[in-house]
DNA sequence: CTGTTAGCGCTTTCAT
DNA sequence: ATGAAAGCGCTAACAG
């Protein structure tokens, strides 16, 4: 830059303030400066400028796995508000460990990030310090996909509790009462009862929590009795699940209708009915979490709950460029609506499999 | 960190080779200095390191669409690796277009990246300024998926054309003649010929021209004639793939086996073959490129083309990390091998369908 | 081993 | 409207 001003005959800040686009310049010596600044190929030094101002027009993004399609998809939604806003994202994987997040978060910090969007592996408030630094440092914090327990931070999500409630009442609508949910909390040992599954979810990813309450809720006001054995415990993985549905399959009451929380967990259930020879929806009734392209190109057709992660994203972004515009208003959660979209693979049961083992009617 | 130096009663600089790890210092000021840093919650400033060194351990990455799948797992690949090597991602999207990439490269450049890792949509020479703008101010490029003619820069890659000859010579050896192919050059007519369609190739996206020339390679060895109309040339988009395979299921000899370049792709030529009631592999046998978890749970098994988009982000780094500490060797090409991996879609022609339409025996 | 002294490239007073 | 000078937080070079 110094150059540039010696070329142009001016004086550093005159130069500066012509590429910097700030305070006044008159016109000629723009003209000069911005000659001058092409003929030296001249680019400026955002480090430089963000040292002395303080502000580095990016933020940071942190998800658990950026490899991941849901995740890619909030990732595309923020790098498309940044695009529109000159900002620029930094994109953290944290393969849902959370000591690998609070490195993450720190590397954002020195990094001198303007906000940071976070979709947090943490679930206990003694997981949460990394966060709570990030907060002290005035550095503005908008979580996304799952809220964080004990936290008041800005969110924004999808309803997953209403949507697994949706999804359930459907088939209960339908007659089905032999409902099966995967995935459960990954427990060593099975919740004995009702009461066991939620205190677990205590524990638990908010997100996956949230649904599994949602079923809960649904088959409460059905007045459906909990089966833990219906609600696999198996680890969060596709070659898990198949087993775990396996399981389930060959209960003595098996289930007429399936709610899978995960593409991943749909993948393993959808494995394990082809391997079981049980059809939908003839056999089995299934909804599945995340609209895949693939779910409507199938035999048959698979109903789904859509959740619009390029949104998730935007707003997320539009929430953490509100902070750093400082708006110090009271936290926002935003809950983004989720869409069931029906296609073939839910029908009634068929008939008497609505009917639980005890009554043989 | 002034502060810190003066909590510990030592010098800046004493502070300074502490905190950064480097310099020498007495174990007794170094305990000092930590406990000081501890005290005061110090944190680096990885702006002022890098304006001073020159190196801010942050490499960029440059694709044409962050929410895509492929592009997530090369991300989920370079994070990995920046993972272990504490260096950082900044990911920018451009959405195909060559404009978007050249603002993001031009910010990556200010940014002060150590590299750039590129996937670009650069398809003629003119459109690489951006590129040449930063091999002349050093910066080491590794380009991804797509390498751009007349540029000498390392790149990893599949060998596209030979996964895509692979698949058209595996359907061959099963009988097959009429193969069609989705996606050929989004031309506005129609390719007249052989000739006329490898010529679009060479202004077209150097992966997808690669895959069409590996299915005219298949057709040659086995002396079939290329058919312009059997090869889509509509826009690359899901909806626009329905009808181009529509048209091509509707000619006079329609194909016995379809390749299909791209998930898009192949996703809109499953659903045009749903609407149009055609079986697989009873009436068409398909390929696709791209192994999603899917493919292996519908019915049937699709037969895919696994691309290692892990590995590619990893290789890509691996370049990129080698390149910046120094190594200045030629430039390195490496091409990670795909596999065909074989399911159930793709089956023997019908009898009699592999006769073209003017042998009629 | 340690402290002092210069900058890195930019923005920001503050005079002029 | 412009230039000179100070300083952002750190590392690098040098003298002790």
């Amino acid at each position: 830059m110094a150059e540039v001003a010696a070329e142009a005959g001016v004086g550093k800040a005159t130069a500066a303030r012509t590429l910097g686009n700030y305070g006044a310049v008159s016109p000629q010596a723009r003209a000069r400066v911005l000659a001058a600044a092409e003929k030296l190929r001249y680019r400026p030094n955002s480090l430089a400028r963000s040292m002395t101002t303080g502000i580095t027009r990016t933020i940071g993004v942190v998800v658990a796995d950026a490899g991941n399609p849901f995740f890619a998809g909030v990732m595309r939604g923020v790098a498309d508000a940044c695009d529109d806003t000159d900002y620029t994202a930094i994109v953290l994987s944290t393969d849902e460990k959370v000591a690998q997040e609070q490195a993450a978060v720190g590397v954002l910090i020195d990094k001198q990030v303007d906000a940071i969007i976070l979709a947090s592996a943490a679930l206990r408030p003694n997981e949460t310090a990394h966060i709570l630094e990030a907060m002290s440092r005035k550095i503005p914090i908008v979580l996304v996909d799952r809220r964080v327990g004990g936290l008041d931070l800005d969110a924004v999500v999808i309803d997953n509790r209403e949507a697994a409630r949706d999804a359930v009442r459907s088939f209960i609508e339908l007659g089905h009462r032999r409902i099966a949910f995967a995935w459960g909390p990954p427990l060593r040992e099975r919740a004995p009862d009702r009461r066991g599954l939620l205190d677990a979810a205590g524990y638990w990813l908010w997100s996956q929590a949230e649904r599994l309450r949602g079923y809960v809720d649904a088959l409460d006001e059905a007045g459906i009795p909990v089966d833990p054995m219906l609600v696999t415990h198996c680890d969060h993985s596709e070659e898990a699940t198949v087993g775990a549905v396996d399981a389930v399959l060959a209960l003595e009451s098996p289930p007429t209708a399936i709610l899978t929380s995960e593409t991943d967990a749909l993948v393993g259930t959808l494995r394990a009915l082809r391997a079981a020879g049980v059809r939908q929806p003839h056999d089995i009734s299934v909804i599945g979490f995340d609209d895949s392209s693939w779910a409507s190109v199938i035999e048959p057709p698979l109903t789904m709950i859509a959740q619009p992660m390029l949104e998730l994203g935007r707003a997320a972004a539009r929430h953490a460029f509100a902070r750093i515009s400082g708006d110090d208003g009271s936290t926002v959660v935003e809950t983004i609506p989720t869409t069931l979209v029906s296609r073939a693979s839910v029908a009634p049961p068929r008939a008497g499999e609505s009917v639980s083992a005890g009554g043989g009617r």
